[in-house]
DNA sequence: TTCACCTGCAAGAGAAAGCTAGCAGGTGCC
DNA sequence: GGCACCTGCTAGCTTTCTCTTGCAGGTGAA
């Protein structure tokens, strides 16, 4: 299930993962789903913190989030890992480079 | 040539790894080592800036610097990648995740 | 109703990252 | 000397990231 990412793409993956928060709610996700308040609470940070991580996550498309009802009808939000496989060396970082957009002037339209 | 590698050193690689200007960094040298003012004509940007980007990537052990003096004397600063070999699945993060630093209180001593 | 649990959002402060401008040093060549 | 090239450093601004606090909504159970 490996993808091929564009450079930009590829640049928010990892700034993403460099984080020692966000690589805990993935190896939290990873042995198991979770909803956010029990995820909050097994991490020990605050639920407003987590669900700020949550959201850069979802957006970087390294988890998804599914809402359901409890047995009592509390609506809960899921979360689950993405499954996924990236190699990074020197040249797979070229090649990523090479569609990097350019910052400034992008939009030339 | 894969190492393993702590959470925050993962972390720390990670961050580095995702800048624009760094990835372009990898990419040129990737083909070819280069010095300082070159590399800096070569990537369109300041000469400072990119020797800040330089010391971050050396300091994150991507690329290497060897002085060397050329032909006629001057001191010029070789930059080398480091070959690497980072494979990031939801599984190497949980791993990596175990030994990550406690921000706050780090050192019990 | 009150309590305990679930969710979402946003303002504001503090910390870190990114970048420029400008200074310093050196060499060799004309 | 003056110019062109090489290096290094840093003060200061701007932008972005990170996090807390505090508010809003909802449900079911005692």
């Amino acid at each position: 299930m490996e993808t091929s990412h564009s450079g930009d793409e590829l640049a928010r993956m990892l700034a993403t993962l460099a984080n020692p928060h966000r690589m805990r709610v993935i190896a939290a996700l990873a042995s198991g789903r979770n909803y956010v308040s029990a995820l909050a609470r097994e991490l020990g940070i605050s639920r407003p913190l987590l669900q700020l991580h949550l959201a850069r996550l979802e957006a970087a498309g390294l988890v998804t989030a599914t809402f359901e009802l409890s047995a009592d009808g509390k609506a809960m939000k899921f979360y689950d890992t993405v499954p996924f496989t990236v190699t990074l060396t020197p040249q797979s970082i070229a090649l990523a480079a090479r569609t990097l957009t350019l910052e400034d002037g992008e939009k030339t339209s």
